[in-house]
DNA sequence: GTCTATAATATGATAGAC
DNA sequence: GTCTATCATATTATAGAC
C-alpha cells in the first residue's frame, strides 16, 4: 500500500497518548495545552484532533484505559483461595502495578476532578469495582477469622491508600529495591487487618 | 476611625484566601481564574491584587500556612514517652486535623507541582519536618522492641498515606462517626507496625 | 496526514477613575 | 479600597491548502 511521506498514522496515536501521559502527570491536566503534547509528539497542534475529538477524550480514555488494563490484570492474577493468601496476592499485585505505571497512578488519582461529569462516574465505578475486590477479600478473611476488620470498607480504603502510596517516594535505583518494598507493604498490609504475617 | 462605604479591608483578605482554598481544592489551582476567585469573593478581579502580589504567591501562601499550621499544632499535642503512646498520639492528631481540613489537605498534597521551584523546596522541607516526626517514634519503637519495622522511612511512609488517606472517603455525617474512625486507625496504624494494640 | 492560519474566547496583571 | 477598561498573551478548536 502506498502511504504519503511523513505520514505515521500507525504510530502518531498512541505517541499523542504517551506524550498526554507524560505531561499530564508532571503539569497537571489543566496546566498542559494542546500545544506543548503537539511539541512533544513534534506535530502542529491541529493535528492532534485526528486523532482525539478533544482534550478531555484525551484525559478520559487515559484514565479509563488505565482502569481497565487495572482490573484485568488482577483478574488474570492466579489467587488461593484463603483470605490470608488472597491478601498476600492482592498486595503484592498493587504494588508491581503501580510501581510499574507512575505516570498513569498518578493521572487516576489526581486528575479525577478534572473529568466532565459522565466520564466521572464512569471511571469511579471502574474504581469502585476495584475496591470491591479487595473489600471481598477482607470480608471473607473476617467471616472464616482469619482477619480482625472492625469495618470490611474503612480498611479497605486504608490499605488501598496504603499500598497506593508507595508511588509518592518510590524512586528506580534508590535505597530499597521493588521486592524489599513489596515484601514490606504486604507485611504492613497482613498486620495491619489482624493476619499473622507467616 | 472613618472609613469610605464599600471598604473592608480587615476583612477581604482572608476572604480572598478561603475563596481561592475552596476554589483550589474543588478545581485545581491550573483550573481556577483570578476572575472566578474575585466572583466568589464579590469584588472585581482587579482588586484581587490589593491582597497578593499574583496567584503564585497566593498559593504558596496557602500551602505555607497549612504546613506551619500543622507542625505547631502536633508541637502542642501532649505525648508521652512510651513509643506506643507517641504513635497512638501521633495517629489521632493526624486523623483530626486532616479531617478538620479537608480542603487544605488536598492542596497541599495536590498542588505540589504547580509550586515554582523556590516556593516547592520551602513546603517539601516543612513536609519532610512533619514525616520526620512519625519516623522519630518509629525508630524509638524500634529501638526499645515496642514495634517491628524492618525500615523505619518505608513505615513513615506506608502510615502517612494510610492516615491521611481517610480525606479521600470520609464524609461528615456518614455511616461512620468521626471517633469511630479514628479509633480504627489507629489500631490498624500500630497493629502495622507490629505493636499490640492493647 | 500534516501544515498554516485563524476564529472565538479566556487568561494574569496593570492603569487610572472614583 | 474597589471598579472599569485594557494590554499582551495564551487557549481550544476548526478550515482549507498541500
Amino acid at each position: 500500500m502506498a502511504r504519503k511521506t511523513g505520514s505515521r498514522s500507525e504510530t502518531t496515536g498512541p505517541r499523542v497518548r504517551e506524550a498526554a501521559l507524560r505531561l499530564f502527570a508532571r503539569h497537571g491536566y489543566a496546566a498542559v495545552s494542546m500545544r506543548q503534547i503537539a511539541a512533544e509528539v513534534g506535530v502542529q497542534a491541529g493535528a492532534l484532533y485526528l486523532y482525539t475529538p478533544d482534550k478531555q477524550s484525551l484525559l478520559y480514555e487515559l484514565m479509563h484505559a488505565h482502569m481497565e488494563e487495572l482490573l484485568s490484570a488482577w483478574a488474570g492474577v492466579p489467587k488461593g483461595t484463603d483470605p490470608r493468601a488472597r491478601l498476600d496476592a492482592f498486595a503484592r499485585f498493587h504494588i508491581r502495578f503501580h510501581l510499574d505505571r507512575p505516570e498513569a497512578v498518578f493521572i487516576a488519582y489526581m486528575e479525577l476532578r478534572n473529568l466532565e461529569p459522565g466520564n466521572f462516574a464512569a471511571i469511579e465505578a471502574l474504581r469502585h469495582r476495584y475496591e470491591d475486590e479487595l473489600e471481598a477479600i477482607l470480608r471473607a478473611g473476617q467471616e472464616d477469622g482469619s482477619f480482625a476488620v472492625p469495618d470490611t470498607r474503612l480498611a479497605t480504603m486504608a490499605l488501598i491508600a496504603m499500598l497506593t502510596g508507595v508511588t509518592n517516594w518510590y524512586r528506580e535505583g534508590g535505597r530499597l529495591g521493588r521486592a524489599e518494598v513489596e515484601q514490606i507493604y504486604r507485611d504492613m498490609a497482613l498486620k495491619a487487618v489482624g493476619a499473622n504475617t507467616a
